[in-house]
DNA sequence: CACGATTGAGTTGTGCACAATCTAATCGGG
DNA sequence: CCCGATTAGATTGTGCACAACTCAATCGTG
C-alpha cells in the first residue's frame, strides 16, 4: 500500500538510468576503438594517432597547441603521441623561429602519402556502424550537446 | 558542368562524417569521464572502479568473469582494478571452493556502506548532462544499436 | 628596462584498455 | 584412467588520458 510500483521512483530510477547512459557511451566508445584498431592495423596507427594525422592532413602544419585544441587533448597526451609518430617517420617537430616556445608539427612526405591509404578507412567504419545517415546525424547532435553541457558543468576550473 | 556541387560527394563526405561521429563519441566519453572524476573524488573511486562497484552492489558476490561480461571488460583490465579495490578495503577476492580456477569477488562491509555515499552521484551526473529524458532515451537507444553493430561487424574473431 | 605573470611544451606518475602469453584447474573422449 | 582441449585468472608490455610539476620563452606593466 505504501509505495505503489508507479512512475518515477526518483533515486533508483536516476541511478539505473545513469548507469545505462554512461555505460552505453563507454561501451560504444570502446566498440569504436575495436573497429578502428583493425581498420588501422595496416597503417600501423592507433585511433588517437589517426585523429592527429587527420588534423594534419586537413589543416596542414601547425603548433602542438592547435592540435590539442582541435582534439581537446592536452600536452601530456599529445607530446608522447607525436613523438611516436615522429619516430615512425610520419612527421617532424621543429621549434618555431618567431616564438621559441612553440613547436611546429609538419608531415613528412611519408606522412602525406599515408593519406591515400587511409581513404578506405571511413568507408569500413561506416559499414561497420551500419546506421542510416539520419540516425548518425541525430546521434552526433545529441553527443555534441551532451559534451558541451558536461564541459560547461564541470566548467570554469581545470581543463 | 562536369561535377556540380550537389549531393553526397561520396569519399570526402564519408570522411568528414566519419571524423565527426567517431570524434564526437570519443569527446563525449571523455567529457563524462571528467564529470565523474570530480563527482567520485570524495569516494576515492575512478569511473571504471565505480562501474565495478555498481555491478557488485546490484548483483552481489560473483566471479571475476561475470563482472567482465557485464562490463565487457577482460581480465587484463579487471584483475588490477579489483586488486586496487581490494587493497582499498572495499572487497575481498577468494578462490571458489568447488572450482579452484574461479575467484569470487565479495564486498566488505565498508564496500557495502559506500553505496549510501554513492547515491548522490547519479543526480549530479544527470544535472551536469542537462538533457531531457526523451533525448537521453533516444541517445541510449542509438548508442546500443551502434555498439551491437560494431561488435557484430568486427565480430567473429578476437574478443 | 626589470620583474612577475602567463604561455607552450615536456616529464612523471597513476590508472584504464587491450593484445599476447602463461599457469593451473577442469572437462571430455578414447 | 589419461591426455589433449578448454577455461578462469594473472601477468607483461604498449599506448592513451589526465593531474601535477618543471622549465624556458614571452608578455605586460610599472
Amino acid at each position: 500500500m505504501t509505495t505503489p510500483p508507479l512512475p518515477l521512483p526518483d533515486d533508483a530510477e536516476l541511478l539505473r538510468l545513469d548507469h545505462q547512459i554512461c555505460f552505453s557511451l563507454h561501451a560504444a566508445s570502446r566498440a569504436f576503438g575495436g573497429v578502428y584498431r583493425s581498420a588501422l592495423k595496416d597503417l600501423s596507427l592507433t585511433y588517437p594517432q589517426y585523429l592527429a594525422m587527420m588534423v594534419l592532413w586537413e589543416h596542414g602544419p601547425q603548433p602542438v597547441k592547435a592540435i590539442g585544441e582541435r582534439l581537446r587533448l592536452d600536452f601530456g597526451t599529445l607530446s608522447p603521441l607525436l613523438k611516436r609518430l615522429e619516430s615512425a617517420g610520419l612527421l617532424r617537430r621543429e621549434r618555431s623561429a618567431e616564438d621559441e616556445r612553440s613547436v611546429t608539427v609538419r608531415l613528412t612526405e611519408e606522412g602525406e602519402a599515408l593519406r591515400e591509404r587511409a581513404l578506405s578507412v571511413p568507408r569500413r567504419i561506416a559499414e561497420a556502424a551500419g546506421m542510416p545517415l539520419d540516425d548518425i546525424i541525430t546521434l552526433r547532435g545529441l553527443l555534441e550537446r551532451l559534451t558541451d553541457n558536461l564541459d560547461a558543468a564541470q566548467h570554469g576550473r581545470s581543463r
